[in-house]
RNA sequence: UCCCCGAUAGCUCAAUCGGCAGAGCGAGUGGCUGUUAACCAUUAGGUUGUAGGUUCGAGUCCUACUCGGGGAGCCA
């Protein structure tokens, strides 16, 4: 028995464990909201119905409390949901000491201090219920299409991509970095498995301190042999609307907890945008941004570009220069790459970011060299190259930024049930 | 790493020109037979982040530090 399907057992007798989320007393009547993970629901506690021992209970046991209730569903316009429990007993758990969490407001560092807790509040379970939901249907989707899930390595020899710093740890005798992304472990399942994705944590010791990051995010990565850039730019505009679809569906009690505008999110449907690179340097300029062509696009002119459009955005064919070494050169203009980044609405930046991987040995081996990367622990990705190489791309999905969209919240660090930042290492 | 802002009761905040340390919530007590962040009355609760300095006098002004918040760069 639950209290999110208590109203299947309308006048049943009931049984019913959960925490006591707040309390009110009227003289001859007094009133617990009880919680229990899936719902909070009104008890009404009555002088004629219970002992004294449960009647004065009911007005001073703490917040938080864990109690295991018995009474009577019982239809009551009174109440919020139409229906409460009329209580027949309470047994106390546990009396919790005081809570600190009240429901006045209260400051992002108290709050963050205390996340063990805070992650009780209606806001903040609805927010990890979405979450839920979001990776389920991301994994779904991918799944659906024959892709096989794998894993990547969170411990790794050394830093890849050489452009963002990395965690360093000890590992036995020598030190290895914590995974800043699975794509090179997923280029090589891809060529195995054909299409992959990786779904995992990534690391990034960057001293961001802003809305859209974090130290330690969640990714999901998918990789698919034989595919260029156009089709992987389909791919990543129907997951971003089966993830859009399955919340609106499924989550509709949330989103309205978190006072989400869901008329937004119902726009979000194939096709989206396409624009180069080259097109959104002129539309910035056409806004007034000052801004020149083979300038990385910043914060400010990403959510420019952004309100330009209703839904998101695909931005493709970056200069090369300011792309990673991996991508493919555009074959009909060498100054860019087959790259592609996704623009959520809304100012929330970036979510996907991904592109066609260059295939050539030859290619690859002098783009390592440019970038003045260490050429021997990329002999294995090398490898892939070497031993029929094929045409690929993917793309990675940054959770939390994409669930920080959908659910309309302001930062991404409520997305995820214990957030990693600049700082905070706990809880 | 850089720029901006902040730190006063358990929490959220006030304190006018540098002149008695305040309120709401939470906690305690009392009241109320339908409350919805209940309400009413009442009690307790303070080394004003730390260390110096200026001053007759510092929560308030100055310096340094610590911690936190917002943003940039970088990225998802």
């Amino acid at each position: 028995m639950t209290i999110g399907n208590i109203n299947l057992n309308l006048g049943n007798a009931i049984k019913i464990f959960g925490w006591v989320a707040n309390r009110r007393s009227s003289g001859k009547i007094r009133f617990i909201q009880l919680r229990d993970g899936t719902g909070v629901i009104q008890c009404v506690v009555m002088a004629d119905r219970v002992t004294p021992e449960v009647f004065e209970l009911a007005d001073h046991i703490p917040y938080e409390s864990s109690v295991f209730v018995t009474g009577q569903v019982q239809k009551d316009p009174r109440s919020s949901l139409g229906f409460e429990i009329a209580v027949d007993n309470i047994e106390v758990i546990s009396e919790a000491l005081p809570y600190p969490i009240s429901n006045k407001d209260h400051g992002v560092a108290f709050l963050m201090d205390h996340r063990h807790l805070w992650l009780r509040s209606s806001r903040q379970t609805a927010l990890m219920k979405i979450r839920s939901v979001l990776t389920r249907s991301a994994r779904a989707f991918f799944d659906e299409l024959g892709f096989v899930s794998i894993e990547a390595p969170i411990l790794t020899p050394t830093a890849c991509e050489g452009t963002t710093s990395l965690f360093e740890v000890a590992y036995f005798d020598r030190s290895a970095y914590l995974t800043q992304s699975g794509q090179l472990y997923g280029e090589a399942a891809a060529m195995a498995l054909g299409k992959i994705y990786v779904y995992g944590p990534t690391f990034r010791a960057e001293k961001s301190k802003t809305r859209r990051h974090l130290t330690e995010f969640w990714m999901i990565e998918p990789e698919m042999a034989f595919w260029e850039l156009p089709e992987a730019i389909d791919l990543a505009e129907g997951l971003i609307c089966r993830i859009v679809w399955d919340v609106l569906n499924e989550c509709s009690a949330q989103l309205k907890t978190l006072e989400r505008d869901i008329t937004k999110l119902e726009l979000i449907k194939a096709p989206f945008p396409r624009v180069t690179y080259t097109e959104a340097i002129d539309i910035l300029k056409q806004k007034g941004v000052d801004i020149e062509w083979g300038a990385d696009l910043g914060a400010d002119e990403e959510s420019a570009l952004s309100e330009a459009f209703d839904r998101p955005v695909f931005v493709t064919h970056y200069p090369s220069d300011i792309k990673a070494f991996y991508m493919k050169r555009d074959s009909s203009d060498s100054r860019l790459a087959l790259a592609v980044d996704l623009l959520a609405p809304e100012g929330y930046g970036e979510i996907i970011g991904g592109g066609q991987r260059e295939e050539s040995l030859e290619a690859l081996e002098q783009r390592i060299e440019k970038h003045g990367l260490p050429k021997e622990p990329l002999e294995w990705y090398l490898d892939l190259r070497r031993y029929g190489s094929v045409p690929h791309a993917g793309f990675g999905m940054g959770i939390e930024r994409a669930l920080a969209w959908i659910t309309g919240i302001h930062h991404v660090r409520e997305t995820i049930a214990f957030p990693r930042l600049l700082d905070r290492l706990s809880p």
